[in-house]
DNA sequence: TTTTTATATGAATATTTATTCATATTTTAT
DNA sequence: ATAAAATATGAATAAATATTCATATAAAAA
C-alpha cells in the first residue's frame, strides 16, 4: 500500500516539475526587504560580479564569494540558494542591460542601415566598458547549455523581425535568408568586440574605426570581382 | 644571510618562468610507451571527450573521469598531473584536427572567394560532426583567457597573411582593414555554426544553404541603397 | 634468466567546498 | 512599548574532490 502512495507522489511531481520546471528556476533569490538587507545584498552581487570576472563561474566558490563580501556563510544563504542562483540573477541583469543600451542606441535611427552602425557601436562600446557582461553570457554555454541557446535564438528572432520590416521597405535586399544573416550580424559584432577587448589600449576611436570597416563589408561585400571565383 | 639566498632563489624562479614558462606547461602530460600503457591513455583520453563534451570542463571531476574510463586513481596520474593537463591536451588535439580540415578544404582552391567557401563549408562541417570541438574552444576563454587570446589573435594573423595576398592581386577590395575582416570572418564562422548546431536536425544541405547566404553577403553586403541611410 | 622499467591498483589522506542551524541583533509593524 | 519579521553570524557538519603511496604485475632490456 505505501508502494502506493510512493508512485502517486512521483507521478505528481512529475507533472509538477514538467510544467512549471522552468518558471520555478528563476526563484532562486530573495530580494532584501530592508536597508541593511540591501546593503548585504549588494555585497554579494559586487563580490560575485569581480570574481566571475576574473576566474569564472566554476572556478568561483560561495566560500570566495562570502570571503571577498565580508558576510557570513549564511548571509549568502539568506538571499541566495545556490551560487547558480547569483550567476542568473547577474546573467539576468546583464541582458536586460545589454538591451537596453542597443534599444537606446538604435530608437532615433533613420534606417536599418544606420540602425546597425549605431546598434554595432553600443555593443561594443559596452563590452568594453564592462567585459564581465560578455564573458558571462558566453560562459553561459558552458553553465547551462539551454539558457544559451535560449539568449541568442531569443535575440536572432528579434532581429530576424526587424530585418523583415526592412526588407518590406527596401533597405535590405531580398534575396538573402534573414536567419543567416541575424546569425552573421551576431557573430561580427562579438568577434569585432573581441578584437576591441583583446586590443587592451583600445579606445573609441578604435571603437569608430573598426565599426566602419565593418560597415563598408554589410555594404558591399568584400570582393572586388562581385561574380566571386 | 639566509635572506640574500633566498632572493636569489627567488630571483632565479623568475627568470626561468618568464622565460620559460609558456613552454612548461606543455610538459603537463607523460605520453605512454607500452601497448598496455596506450590502452589506459585512450581510455583516459575517451572518457574525457565524452564528459567535457556533456558537462564542460570546470563540472567534470578526475574522479568522474576515473569512474567513466575504469582506471584506477593513481593510473590517471601516471599521465596527466591534472584536469587542466588532459584538457590541454585535448584543445591542442582539436585546433590541429580544424586546421587540418581547413587546410585540406583550401588547398585546390583556384581564388580567395572559392578558398573562404570551401573553408567555411569545412569549419560547420567539422563542428556538426564533433561539437566538443567547438565547445572546447570557446569555453578555453574561461579555463584559461591567456590560450583562449593567443589561439584567436594567430587565427587571425595567418588570415590576414592570406587576405594581403588576395588584395595584391585584386580579389579583395583595399580600401577595408584586414584585421577586422579577419574577425568578421571568424564570427561569421563561429556564428553561423552555432546556427547549424542548435537545429540538431539540420544536415549538409543546410549546411550548404548556409554557406550559400553567407557567401552572398560576403560578395554584395546586405544593403540594397549601397551609400546606406 | 634476471634486472630494470613501465604500468596498474585503490584504500587512505588531504583538501576544498557547500550547507545548516541555534543564537543574536536590528528593523518594521501594531 | 511590544510583537513580529527580517537579517546577521560563524562554528559545525556534510559532501565532494584531489592526490599520494605502498604494493603488485606486466613488459622490455640486459
Amino acid at each position: 500500500m505505501h508502494n502506493f502512495f510512493h508512485y502517486l507522489i512521483v507521478f505528481l511531481y512529475m507533472i509538477i516539475y514538467n510544467s512549471f520546471g522552468d518558471n520555478m528556476e528563476k526563484l532562486n533569490y530573495r530580494l532584501p526587504k530592508t536597508k541593511i538587507g540591501e546593503h548585504s545584498f549588494k555585497k554579494i552581487i559586487r563580490a560575485g560580479k569581480a570574481l566571475f570576472a576574473k576566474d569564472g563561474f566554476q572556478s568561483t566558490s560561495i566560500n570566495d564569494i562570502i570571503a571577498k563580501s565580508k558576510v557570513a556563510a549564511g548571509t549568502f544563504y539568506i538571499y541566495f540558494d545556490n551560487k547558480l542562483a547569483l550567476y542568473m540573477y547577474l546573467l539576468d541583469e546583464y541582458r536586460v542591460n545589454i538591451r537596453k543600451a542597443a534599444a537606446e542606441a538604435i530608437k532615433n535611427c533613420k534606417s536599418r542601415y544606420e540602425a546597425e552602425k549605431s546598434g554595432l557601436y553600443a555593443f561594443i562600446k559596452y563590452v568594453k566598458k564592462d567585459p564581465l557582461a560578455y564573458k558571462i553570457i558566453w560562459e553561459s554555454l558552458f553553465v547551462d547549455q539551454k539558457i544559451f541557446k535560449e539568449y541568442y535564438y531569443s535575440f536572432a528572432q528579434s532581429y530576424i523581425h526587424n530585418l523583415k520590416k526592412a526588407v518590406e521597405n527596401g533597405e535590405v535586399r531580398a534575396d538573402i535568408d534573414l536567419e543567416t544573416v541575424a546569425y552573421i550580424l551576431m557573430g561580427i559584432a562579438n568577434f569585432v568586440g573581441l578584437q576591441i577587448i583583446f586590443n587592451e589600449s583600445s579606445d573609441n576611436v578604435d571603437i569608430d574605426f573598426v565599426v566602419n570597416e565593418s560597415m563598408k563589408l554589410l555594404e558591399n561585400g568584400m570582393f572586388n570581382n562581385k561574380k566571386g571565383a
